[in-house]
DNA sequence: ACGGACGGGACGTCCCGTTTGT
DNA sequence: ACAAACGGGACGTCCCGTCCGT
């Protein structure tokens, strides 16, 4: 479970002309980490290089994230962003509809064309860090959490809402590899479609004896 | 540049009554590591965590080993090796062919096949932190230059040792990657005699326009 | 060399319709803070505490006070209420005199009986306190540095000046400690009438061999 | 409740000549600490400036003292001393006997002479920062509790350990005021004794209607 | 071989005080 | 008057690696 290119803040709905250095502090260290992380490794870079490079402190590094790790994972964005997708599909939807519904809404508020080198880079640095990868898991369940209760929230039960979040996330970590492959030209939206379609299809063949 | 797999550390020329204590300490120190780097990742892994598992201390922990990377690398074992090696080859025998002679040698003494899945284990952890690839590469450079120097010695010119050297390096590598595959079922040795007829096949069709 | 009791704020001379929001927002300033430095000890008080219990804000706790000792040193007020009161002084009087007159003023303008119990208790907090202890002294050095320039600006000479100056400040110090005498009754003005005899007897006594 | 004088470490029962360094530290540690704490005040002192004039790190400073405050408290020599001394009370005395004997205990092992100067010093320091009294209160509960529990364990109920454990208190409290006193000769042992007496004869004048 | 003091440095928390914009 | 970002710096924790003892 992976997420968005660019820093991706929350669009604050400022009346006029989003405030000035507000949006600025965070992607840039974010920018910064992303590059140092790349030169140098995850463990080998210390915070305050990383706030340097953005031409911050140390003290603003740790306002906007809650460690060193957090700088490449988004805050509670994403998740935000699900429990909305998931609450807003039509109601007449199923829980897997509704679930392809947000996936949907992702490829167009997160994963959009212009993060996608920004993913992929994140994705390789993450791979090279246990320290990484245990926060990615667990980001992992926290959003599947999120969407097995927005699911619920709409009348699902328990395990049609766990199913079909499950049968989503596996989908959003497909359509994250593809997309984010150098070679695909598809957007992220019609890569979760075709494998949520794969999904589907391999859920059929199940047999039990 | 990979070495060796169970511990192989110098064989001490003891002449009786070797063994007093438990002679093994870098061995069983050299094990705990690389059952807790694979457990929690390198970085995660503390040197008091390796000491304690191997039922010694800290204290002994770096009088065996320069720093907590060094665990991985064998001290000067393999340059010995090599060095031995090279000036050992047939006065007769081309830079090229004390190379690989060099590296037989290396099949035999250090990447024997009890030490096959020691070396994997090891190979895959060390991919997995830039700290110990830098490592990695720092010690490669200096078997390098091992080689070289011992070819020089043996009269050839600047020239000849390096291009032989780099090209037993390549074959090395080849050669070390195909042994730690799981699928292969050939010795060190054989993987390198092919992997030089590979590397030589190659430079003969190389051309300058 | 303390101060007032209560805010004590300059009193804004405004035409009509004051106070429009709620003009006593350094007076809630004071009071919060002295409270809770008397609760906890004034370095385990933080400002936004501070702010909080006013019911106001970290910002608008700055916006009147420099730092946060300042919130127990009343600004520029008493210095002004002391350039004045010198100035204002007959020209007959002597330099002295006239800033026996000004401690006097201070008793009717300051040192108010409803400001008795507010002086003691900062006084308190102000002892417990080495960061407080330093602020008051740097304060006592600006008021005293104040009383001197009004004097001589009456046509006092610099050692005339600097004298009067000393023994009112001594004679305030040695009044402000009995007014805040719980068993005193008497107020501040009479305190420093009969500090200052005491003092200008004591200097009769003063022998050179 | 207030203790030694110089850092009155636990005296390591080593063979012969005590290790070199060991009891060092902390007693520079202590002795700078209290220098900079006159000096300057308790919260103006930095850690850093405290190992810096002992010629130390922050790292030791840490390793010694779980934080800046416990700098001025002695760890558990006080807590060891007291335990010992009760226990080791001729088992026919009485609980108030006992905790009698513990506190003489203390006038020879801990408030000697040599450490009177440095106590005194230490009780001012205390008294000047609240954040130092609210350690002070603590381990003077905590000291409490040793001797209770060490009464306990010889047999006496809980009401008359928690008894005589307040009594023996209060005269540890009187006798070290009046021991600290610079115009007082007595030592300890003295001052407790008298003050046991004081509390004693009190005692037996209350009355309930 | 063991034990442990020491230096050094990163991390993460908390607070003060400043500045900029609403 | 409020809101929020920012710099600076202290505290306390943890770990590596060195150096001294036994």
């Amino acid at each position: 479970l992976s997420y968005h290119g660019t820093p991706l803040r929350d669009k604050v709905p400022y009346s006029h002309a989003v405030a000035r250095w507000q949006p600025d502090a965070p992607a840039r260290l974010v920018q910064a980490a992303l590059d140092l992380f790349e030169e140098q490794g995850y463990d080998q870079t210390t915070v305050v290089q990383i706030a340097q490079r953005a031409g911050l402190t140390k003290s603003t590094f740790f306002r906007h994230f809650r460690d060193k790790r957090e700088v490449l994972f988004g805050g509670d964005t994403l998740a935000h962003l699900l429990d909305r997708a998931v609450s807003a599909a039509p109601s007449a939807e199923t829980p897997l509809e509704a679930g392809a519904h947000a996936l949907r809404v992702l490829g167009q508020e997160a994963f959009t064309p212009d993060r996608r080198a920004f993913t992929a880079r994140r994705a390789a640095v993450i791979a090279g860090s246990p320290e990484l990868r245990e926060r990615e898991a667990l980001k992992g369940l926290s959003l599947s959490g999120t969407i097995t209760d927005a699911l619920r929230r709409r009348g699902a039960s328990a395990v049609e809402a766990e199913l079909a979040t499950q049968l989503c996330a596996l989908a959003w970590k497909i359509a994250l590899g593809r997309w984010i492959e150098p070679t695909n030209r598809a957007g992220f939206g019609e890569h979760v479609a075709t494998a949520l379609r794969e999904v589907l299809s391999a859920t059929t063949s199940l047999r039990l004896r």
